[in-house]
DNA sequence: ACCTGAACACCGTTCAAGT
DNA sequence: ACCTGAACACCGTTCAAGT
């Protein structure tokens, strides 16, 4: 027999994924350790090197199981200006349930903040909505992100505060300053300057 | 002689703080290690922590010593949009100076982002200049604070581009939705969410 | 194919001992 | 007062060996 002597079946990565998650999101990703996440899955610790190359690709692959279990809202017909809002709360809520995922993501250049992310692809359907024309809508999508990812990571770190009321607060401004600059034409600002 | 064997002088704090800084900006927060710090100043590791509580105590200190050195425009007679501006560009040369430093106080709550650094009393003088009420303060700085570093940080990460003429762009960008937000009074636009 | 144990080169930190 | 060496409890990862 191939398989573990203290586990009936073999391991697999979905299940090495969800547990890498579990450890991340209870103890931060200096929580997680190739050592802790064998024991917990009952395993030899280097039994883990048969499915992931490295800690680093680990990480990748829990980022990747995190943004798919995003819950995103889909086009409902309502105003780009209400739906802007939706996904804003959408993805503070996420950054919410895994912060310390969130915070590793966001200082980690080559996590899976990748552009075929359905995140993206629902801010440009939105933006598209708004009128934005189709050469703005990159740097309008990352200016607009970069202001976003801000307010939450100023709420995580609990510089910002962090109790519901506030925290609506602080993302509607974020909101209406950005809703307020793509009506009067933002992207024209930047060639002001 | 208490003096190491290996040095002529005995080690100083600011000696240490200013090595461990070179070492972050060099090979980022995880190229810092006890061990290193120590080669690097010629003792033994064991000598740091004479100086220094923990390895945690050690960067705070670095990080301090960084928001020191930073240089922050003073008030010129401007009109505050333009020292606004002045002081994103200033606090983003900084962050660029030691990004491995700025993401890592992003990612640590109690990092020395406290409200008595130079920074924030620099951009609340510019703000009541620009006519922000006294109890608006605290949390137009705070969302103000918070798209500028979103900035930053997306452009650290390379997911905004990083050419200093793209890079003032997307500044400028952030900065003009800001000023019209002020002028606009952006600190009602919570209220009404 | 999948798992394992021993081993290597690193960590941060404690402690008792040196001058 | 300041420095040191040995030791402890951890890391990630390699490698040769087991079924």
């Amino acid at each position: 027999m191939a398989v573990s002597a203290r586990r009936g079946t073999p391991l697999n990565i979905d299940e090495i994924s969800a547990a890498a998650l579990r450890l991340v999101d209870a103890g931060g990703v200096e929580g997680l350790s190739m050592r802790k996440l064998a024991a917990e899955l009952a395993v030899n610790p280097m039994s883990l090197y048969h499915h992931v190359e490295s800690k680093e690709a680990l990480l990748e692959l829990v980022c990747a199981t995190a943004a798919r279990r995003m819950s995103l809202p889909s086009d409902d017909g309502r105003p780009w200006q209400e739906q802007l809002r939706a996904l804003a709360l959408a993805y503070h809520r996420h950054a919410r349930q895994h912060p310390a995922l969130w915070i590793y993501v966001h200082g980690h250049p080559r996590m899976v903040a990748d552009r075929r992310m359905s995140l993206w692809q629902v801010l440009e359907r939105i933006l598209r909505l708004a009128g934005v024309p189709e050469e703005e809508l990159r740097r309008t999508s990352d200016v607009l992100y970069a202001f976003v990812s801000g307010i939450i990571s100023s709420q995580l770190r609990g510089h910002l505060p962090d109790d519901p009321e506030e925290t609506g607060r602080s993302l509607n401004i974020a909101v209406e300053l950005i809703v307020r600059g793509l009506e009067g034409g933002a992207a024209g600002a930047g060639a002001r300057g």
